[in-house]
DNA sequence: TGTCGATCTATCCAGTGCCAAGATAGTAGG
DNA sequence: CCTACTATCTTGGCACTGGATAGATCGACA
């Protein structure tokens, strides 16, 4: 009996798949609100109605990327945490992902994209819902509130950064940064030299 | 002054103002995505030709709206900052900014979808970012650092609120939670006792 | 009064998403 | 083998968008 995946490929092969890394190639490249399904199709070699049989239309595909992204995001941050068992650990995960995952995390915070409701996509975020808030119980008697406290952290961080608008003077290794920046919660840090800076860091401010 | 009925006279009087706060409700509505010039022409009575005139493109439009929001959040944070003193104020004012004010955040800080070298735009995004690593240096010794730790969570409390990807049981109200989040970071601040939660929170004792 | 620049209009073009109808290729059943 | 059947894909069309160009109109000023 033929796998699930593999009935899909009837004329072109596996287009369905095709598209959706051609789909998350063009987001890397221009972000969502330039990807342009006819285009995707003309990199496919197939006709500009296509894709909409795969998916039922532009929101179709994004909610795709969305699932896909909320999937790996729950993996990553699960690998993170089993480890290193350290909340913050999985906070700077957090942050490489958004980096190294860009097209899927432009779009998995972008509900109006795509359809919030899918069933899918509800499954998948609740996988990643629970690598955030699950370590959160480990630093703080309230978890709920720490771990919004350390995802909104970790979060403003990666778009902020990602999309250019923090200061130069940081460096841009933005996971040194969320290492670093990690250590001002539920802590505060030791004054004097404690948390890590990025090693070119020169203009020391003597304030 | 004009009358409201004069609006179908050939010069329009102050077509840019019209069209910005058109775009400003049209944004509030349905995101800046779905913006259209024709519609905004359409909206003001006027040809879809006439908006390019005031300004060059779409982006030229975005890049208004941007100014004015980076003018406005310096003057909010500043507000703050002046009536309590408290750097843990200018965050919530922050986050209350990117609620009320909704349409221009939504702009703001995708410079993708502006041009982010105008020169207006860099001269109000300073004034903003002096607002916001300036009080920093009253909590820490590390402004830089600590202004980017309290930038990152606010922003991303705000983000990931608006796009409605917050717990629900945290309750709507999105500066209520600003401030109780805001304690976590650099130690809570002395005036409070445990942080504040939202006053109808029910689920205390929860484990 | 006549000129001139700023403002707005009228067309046109390329591109988009989506829809409907038809073509094609694999699969299953007689 | 040959005929349905269905998933896949193509063709063509519609309404819309942003942008460019050329012309019309207005207001101000010499």
């Amino acid at each position: 009996m033929p796998d699930a995946e593999d009935a899909r490929r009837y004329h072109h092969g596996d287009l369905r798949r095709v598209l959706l890394e051609a789909a998350v190639a063009s987001i890397r490249e221009s972000g969502p609100a330039a990807l342009s399904l006819r285009e995707l199709a003309r990199r496919a070699g197939v006709s500009h109605a296509a894709p909409a049989h795969h998916f039922r239309d532009k929101r179709g595909l994004l909610t795709a990327v969305a699932t896909e992204g909320f999937e790996r995001l729950a993996a990553t941050l699960r690998a993170a945490y089993e480890a290193t068992n350290s909340f913050a650990e999985v906070g700077v995960a957090y942050v490489r992902f958004a980096v190294e995952e860009r097209p899927f995390f432009d779009v998995m915070f972008r509900p109006e994209l795509y359809d919030p409701d899918d069933p899918g996509i509800a499954a998948a975020r609740l996988a990643s819902g629970a690598m955030l808030y699950g370590p959160a119980a480990t630093v703080s008697d309230h978890p709920l509130e720490a771990g919004v406290a350390a995802w909104s952290l970790m979060h403003g961080l990666a778009t902020l950064g990602l999309a250019g608008n923090l200061p130069p003077a940081l460096g841009g290794d933005l996971e040194a940064v969320a290492r670093a920046v990690a250590g001002h919660l539920f802590q505060a840090p030791r004054q004097g030299e404690a948390v890590a800076r990025p090693p070119n860091e020169k203009n020391k401010k003597k304030r």
